[in-house]
DNA sequence: CGAGAGAGAGAACGCTCTTTCTAGTGGTAC
DNA sequence: GTACCACTAGAAAGAGCGTTCTCTCTCTCG
């Protein structure tokens, strides 16, 4: 169904193709809005796309939805979290304290707008496609987790993982709530639970 | 079209009012589908009212909204989580433990609906009124575990509270996920962090 | 008894949403 | 050069939403 990159025969030879605008409108106005407050008509403005143009790329809003939460992984969970804690850790305990020094950053941002997986679940619920989608998601981010755990010789690593991830989104939601310092509590909690598995 | 039971004179002292019915279908309805999910028109079937009295008793489904949070606050943060607090623990740092306790049977219910203030903000937003109200309601679960850790003679309750906030939050959303056993990893980190506030 | 108030049924308004459809435009490939 | 294709513009279908309104019923209180 994912029709991807279609890259020849690009028509209007726009800078950017139909796609990439939708994916683009898509990925800004989910990621800061939610889903069901934002409509199709709203994406199709902010691309600069016609209705049946939408409609061609995505046989569905809900499928829409879903390439916005792949597209998310790729560029939050692999592009910022997974790659800037590789890039800023010199061991894999490091790589792991560091997801809070990103965390940190990325909280004080004035666009600060939460972690879609969790928002994506708890507005559609588990059952939606999309919250299941987002359920996954947040299985491979813990699966990150547990491979730097791994590397690092810990004990118990699944259970470090969760226990670990618990951290992870009880330091985000208390950031969405307004408390810029929530990654630095995080991770002195975190340094805690390294010291229990060591 | 249920036409539930209308007991014989059903305006002046109906065995509920149609106000108590109103909140309650409410209080099912938004605690467990969120608020965008739910119309009024759900409501006023499942409460058994006309159209006419939800408008007479709240002037929009804001306000209802509203008054589903302050109805959480009520049931939830006083009713299940300080109330039973209280009575578990008998002593202030068996109470702050309880807690996990009481999240840990809560996780297991068929009917776990996560933390209706959590869902409420990220769906809503901050912005929003009802996501305003959540904040603060949030900010009063808090206030009740620093009264716990003043009791127990914690060092620094503010920033305990704030840590000891990330732990409830984020196994609430392990649990939302799947994890059942989130609570128990809340509890061991709580532990950990009780030990370092000493 | 008669007035008033709370409640019910249901129509209707105006808006928004997702999705479908029609018609037309312009670039590309054969 | 003609056929094709992605695209645009826009209307429209069909449903659902929150909200307002009218009309009727019946209990309660004076």
């Amino acid at each position: 169904m994912l029709e991807t990159q279609r890259q020849p025969a690009e028509t209007g030879h726009s800078a950017r193709s139909a796609r990439e605008r939708i994916l683009d409108a898509s990925y800004e106005l989910f990621s800061q809005r939610g889903i069901r407050a934002v409509g199709v008509n709203e994406v199709m403005e902010r691309a600069g796309v016609a209705t049946a143009t939408l409609y061609r790329h995505f046989p569905s809003k809900d499928s829409l939805v879903l390439a916005f939460l792949e597209m998310r992984e790729q560029r939050w969970t692999h592009g910022l979290v997974e790659a800037e804690a590789q890039r800023r850790g010199s061991d894999p305990e490091e790589r792991l304290l560091a997801i809070f020094d990103i965390f940190d950053e990325w909280f004080h941002r004035d666009d600060f707008e939460a972690c879609s997986f969790i928002n994506v679940l708890l507005e559609m619920g588990a059952q939606h496609p999309a919250g299941d989608a987002s359920v996954e998601y947040l299985d491979h981010i813990r699966s990150i987790v547990r491979g730097f755990a791994d590397e690092a010789g810990l004990r118990d690593t699944e259970s470090f993982a969760r226990s670990w991830h618990i951290l992870m989104k009880g330091s985000i939601v208390s950031a969405a709530e307004g408390d810029v310092e929530a990654a630095r509590r995080g991770k002195a909690m975190a340094r805690l639970l390294i010291g229990q598995h060591r």
